[in-house]
DNA sequence: ATGAAATGAATGACAGTCAGTCACCTGAGA
DNA sequence: TCTCAGGTGACTGACTGTCATTCATTTCAT
């Protein structure tokens, strides 16, 4: 690994211990095993890590999110792969999602989201597409739109659950809005089986 | 103006005008007229400032919403004028939405947010309520998980626009994302007039 | 030998503290 | 009713320790 995916790894462990805020350099650094000045070699400042720290997270969404839908499944069978997938990330990883969005959003930075997040987008437009083809869902809106439409309504039911909420009873409400959030889809996209 | 309520609005002003993170304490007390202790009487810490801010910005678009959406109207009609005016307020205050996230998600304040945004949920709840009586809608889920839902979906295609995308065309894409967002709204919730 | 990479002590800026001031209230005595 | 001593707590701003960032110097690879 490189100095500056040593970094990277360092401080997504070093925050998620410690939390943002909390977090120095010197901690980050120091988990790095490098020097405080060679830290400025690489990232200008201590939130210019945010698009880079954002950028693996999403990778490993779309990972996640790749590996959990067949193929070959039928297209609601392949949404509900999809939503589950969405939730079990947030799950595992809200604090990074979190400190994502506020390192993202406090700098000059937000504009990176999109980039960050096209190749997430470009997927499932063409999951969507083809469903389209098949005459499983609706094809009275362009696949790209429904996908942005898809992906936020989605993460913005998992995060009202593992970033916003408290966790008493997480586990009963996180699949009742699964569950709910599934259905929501299935009815938006027009879906006939 | 108490006190408490001038560093709010003076916070409002220079986060606006500088950006949070090359805002300083010394910067908000200034504008407020106060001493930086004082400020310390009222906030914990710069970002403690966030929940009371993000309480102004919910208050106001739960204003915008309540006076753009017509009692008399008919279900459809609603929803046209919820996401008008939800997209409204984004376009109008996004560099404060951006703000209000860096602050809430970078510290322990993420779980405040829920309380925060608990009037608008109620709000919406109780109209969808009154669609499922009506019949206007379906009535197979609850009105405060479709509420839930409404609104992350709102938000989260209206920033999409206005908060992470460039500029360019924004007007010609917000019209297009409006037009999608309630077309996506009008099927996930089984309208049928 | 040369330049690139790495170092870590030094610097300046900032968040947060705290000992002290002051405006105002309360109530006891005249 | 007036007055003033004692009490309260909101407010102040100079001070301190911490931290992000810099840069003169050293180390390393070619």
């Amino acid at each position: 690994m490189n100095k500056k995916e040593k970094i990277v790894q360092s401080a997504i462990q070093v925050f998620t211990e410690k939390g943002v805020e909390k977090t120095t350099v010197s901690h980050i650094v120091k988990a790095a095993g490098i020097a405080q000045g060679t830290f400025y070699l690489y990232f200008p400042s201590k939130l210019s890590l945010m698009p880079a720290i954002a950028e693996v997270m999403v990778q490993l969404t779309l990972k996640t999110v790749i590996e959990a839908v067949e193929e070959s499944a039928s297209f609601d069978e392949q949404l509900k792969q999809f939503v589950d997938a969405i939730f079990a990330v947030n799950e595992e990883h809200h604090e990074i999602q979190a400190m994502i969005y506020s390192g993202l959003a406090s700098t000059e930075h937000l504009k990176e989201w999109e980039n960050v997040y096209a190749p997430m987008y470009q997927w499932v437009s063409t999951i969507v597409a083809k469903g389209q083809e098949q005459g499983a869902i609706r094809g009275d809106s362009h696949p790209d739109q429904l996908a942005k439409l898809i992906i936020g309504l989605t993460e913005s039911a998992a995060e009202q659950i593992y970033l916003y909420d408290e966790e008493v009873d997480q586990g009963i409400r996180a699949s009742e809005q699964k569950k709910e959030t599934l259905l929501f889809l299935t009815y938006a996209l027009g879906y006939s089986n």
